[in-house]
DNA sequence: CTGAAAGCGCTAACAA
DNA sequence: TTGTTAGCGCTTTCAG
């Protein structure tokens, strides 16, 4: 590991012949500088392939690192990526970057990427909250002056700003979509734990829709599955029950793709469906799904200009943006009540 | 933005009546410290919340930064997402940290982020190469100790590390297994442009598989279509013409949608389907696609695993580890040609 | 076991 | 228009 020194301000100064504030001023167009040792700058800089150090340079102006941490569950999971798109989208034209990293939805793994992007003085931080997480631990960050944005789910412990999707209302929207096609026996399908924020939310919603439609809330009907396979299982069971619904609310993407598998299983293409969460596939199947779409790159662009403007002196109180949902009728939730 | 001042080694030293180097020593388990000392520095610690920053620590030891640069064309896209997972997972228990940008397929995009990664001194740099951009430039970063991995295609210009699948392989593998089933003309449909090293690699399999069972390369099978809808009419399209294929394959999972739903307008249920590379959606069709599926988390670990090899001294040759595919049969490619 | 001085690469503040 | 000095927060080196 005989790597060669990396080349400095001072290297660039050297072989130039001035001194390394000169170099400094025509790098960042900062002070005054004559055309002539502009020129022999840049062809020094050039000729060494100087890069400056922007460790060196973050830390001498004493400013917040210029990275944004972004902490996720899973990486794979496409909402959350595209939420991440929208972010660095958001937050490049800035010169701000993305470090990154996935908790897997354990609060010790999201405590310790909290640390070090801490210990790395982000600009901003970005949380998905793990589930069983306590945030009281960043308020002293936070008055710091560092954004504290947390997505997808409030977080817990500290008032921050923070930007979730319409999870109620989209859901009581697709419910009602149901109701309207003359559905009374509608079961719901949801993420476990039951306290998870947004199963709460979209459970919630659900509800709403029955009552505003005075149908009655049949608790045998709201279903678990933290699994494909675990949904598709309830999805079978209670198809086969004594009194079936006729159509299913899947609260997300994995509970919708247990439930479309189910339904095979069971040899009913007559449940009608809506999904919470569009799946790339909803399209492609038939009938095709009716789906309530979130927004994640909206998401990632909210959460952004939050931290932006908290960055530029907004000392307003936390917020909480809520990105709308859309419904999109596509097949699966128009099918009538057969039973 | 009158943000107090974040509170130092020396603010602590102050605190507990030390040097700064003290604190140092206790904190990275340095140097001897005495029990007493060692107490009173961590509850000071404690006391003031105090984070050592990084970027300094980072800069004064000289060596790089303790993250992992990573470009991949798309966030949002499960196959990168997760391919990123398989990499911090493995670094993790190295203390990197993963920086991560998308260059959008855009070689503008993709110089500008790694130059930022460059300039933040990065450990190791991993790059999912735009379709037309040139990595010479990076030659020098190179040399100066610093790996250099591409992922899922080699870089252009510049002999690196790389990770690809077995797209030859795996693709010969999925037409065989149509021929096998006793398919004789079988259409490939592919990605845009027709240069892109993916494209080129599974055409290759393709072709492959049909010299050795002897069957004619007919050039009007083979399709392109860079979007599902553009896939979608291509099939239709050929579907329609004089003598249509009795099976596809699909090279990658937009054209795999796509061709789903060319065959669904159609009304053709009897077109026999393998598709390279897995879909969430795969298992839930009807049929069930048969895919080739490969392996993002292992592209992942396999990349991260060379560039800390790099790290840790391996001078050896250049190397492209092929990480395999595996064909899943689950009903799409059974069945039989009935045109 | 602990401390003092020097310096990583860069820029703020002043001076020339 | 340019240079000098000092210092960001930390660790290395060398003395105690």
């Amino acid at each position: 590991m005989a790597s060669p020194r990396r080349t400095t301000l001072h290297d660039v100064a050297q072989e130039v012949g001035v001194s390394a504030k000169t170099v400094s001023r025509v790098l960042n167009g900062d002070g005054p500088t004559s055309e002539a040792t502009r020129a022999k700058v840049m062809a020094a800089v050039d000729k060494l392939g100087f890069q400056p150090n922007l460790m060196a340079r973050n830390m001498r102006v004493g400013g917040p690192d210029s990275t944004v941490g972004l902490i996720i569950p899973d990486m794979g999971n496409p909402f959350f990526g595209t939420v991440a798109g929208g972010i660095e989208s958001a937050v490049r034209e800035r010169g701000l970057t993305l470090l990154m990293g996935s908790s897997a939805d354990d609060p010790d793994r999201e405590r310790a990427l909290i640390t070090t992007f801490l210990g790395r003085r982000v600009s901003a931080l970005m949380v998905v909250p793990a589930a069983a997480a306590d945030h009281g631990h960043l308020r002293a960050a936070r008055t710091a002056g560092m954004p504290v944005v947390f997505l997808d789910r409030p977080g817990t412990g500290l008032t921050a700003d923070s930007v979730v999707s319409s999870n109620r209302d989209g859901t009581r929207e697709g419910t009602t979509h149901l109701i309207t096609g003359g559905h009374r026996r509608i079961a719901f399908i949801g993420d476990r734990p039951a306290t998870l924020y947004t199963r709460r939310e979209r459970l919630a919603g659900y509800r709403e829709a029955l009552e505003t439609a005075h149908l009655p809330y049949d608790r045998s009907l709201v279903l678990d599955g933290h699994t494909e396979a675990e949904a598709a299982e309830a999805v079978l069971r209670v198809l086969h029950s004594p009194h079936p619904p006729t159509a299913i609310l899947a609260a997300n993407n994995f509970a919708a793709m247990g439930t479309v598998r189910g339904m095979v299983r069971a040899g009913r293409r007559d449940i009608a469906l809506v999904s919470f969460d569009d799946l790339p596939f909803a399209e492609v199947l038939e009938p095709a799904i009716t789906t309530v779409a979130q927004d994640p790159a909206a998401i990632g662009t909210a959460a952004a200009e939050i931290a932006l403007a908290r960055l530029d002196g907004d000392r307003t109180r936390a917020r909480t943006v809520t990105v709308p949902t859309r419904l999109i009728p596509r097949g699966s939730g128009e099918l009538p009540p057969s039973a």
